[in-house]
DNA sequence: TCCGTGCTCAACCGATCGGTTGAGCAACAG
DNA sequence: CTGTTGCTCAACCGATCGGTTGAGCACGGA
């Protein structure tokens, strides 16, 4: 079934997403916004091997949450906070149809007769989506 | 069997981050998010099995991010957006200690002689990191 | 010059993930 | 009662993930 070869082709959402789904992810997306850093000195506190940060700081890299730049043999890794906007955008969407339609379902009451089902039967024929 | 409780203990940031990182799962929210919809309903328009959207339900359900209520045989699922807000406190507060730190180095620029190193030496032993 | 530091690449391992098929249960419809 | 519909559970498969170890490269310091 339509198989993607380019596996890293990943929508850059999801990529954000699966990025922050880590919890070593997130703390070190977290110490990354109090300051630049180096991969040592993120990888300090935890008690995973460096290599291992190593990885997590490539996929924050690959999700666009994170550059990394040359500094004699450093690289400091730097927050690109500007990718947060791709999420709450996409959040901010849905929360928004999702309240207006709590809007549009007051409408609705308001005009409504007495027999209200909130569910229609709904033979799949409707035409659900795109 | 009937072990309701999440034998994956994984915080609730990370389920909602993780739940949120298919593409198809966020498809589901978005389909949602206009009104609730049964299982066969949502699982019509992609190639894919009926149970398999109906596991893709379940990692919603246990974010937290949608509930199934019981009406005859249907189930129908219902977005909670709510849980959105975990994420958005949670990028929110990443974003705003960015730009913390970016009028900090503003002013710690201004207070500077001209031996300037962005970088620290750091040496493992000291407490340096945040 | 040679050594130590900082980081990356590669191979490997167990666990989890997204998907499948098949069976089975619960509630209508006839 | 017999089917049919809507959904879930269970077992299985291949791919990916988070982690390891080991090697190797590029600098800077003595």
């Amino acid at each position: 079934m339509t198989e993607r070869s380019d596996d890293v082709a990943a929508d850059p959402l999801s990529r954000v997403f699966s990025a922050l789904a880590d919890p070593t992810r997130r703390d070190l997306v977290a110490r990354l916004a109090v300051g630049d850093a180096t991969l040592s000195q993120l990888a300090e506190p935890y008690d995973v091997s460096v290599q291992a940060v190593s990885k997590h700081l490539r996929v924050l890299e690959d999700a666009g949450l994170v550059t990394k730049s040359r500094e004699a043999q450093r690289r400091p890794v730097h927050l690109e906070a500007e990718v947060f906007d791709l999420m709450t955008k996409w959040i901010e969407r849905s929360r928004q149809q999702a309240e207006q339609r709590y809007r549009r379902l007051d409408d609705v009451l308001a005009d409504l007769p007495a027999d209200v089902d909130p569910l229609p039967p709904a033979p799949p024929t409707t035409g659900a989506n795109p």
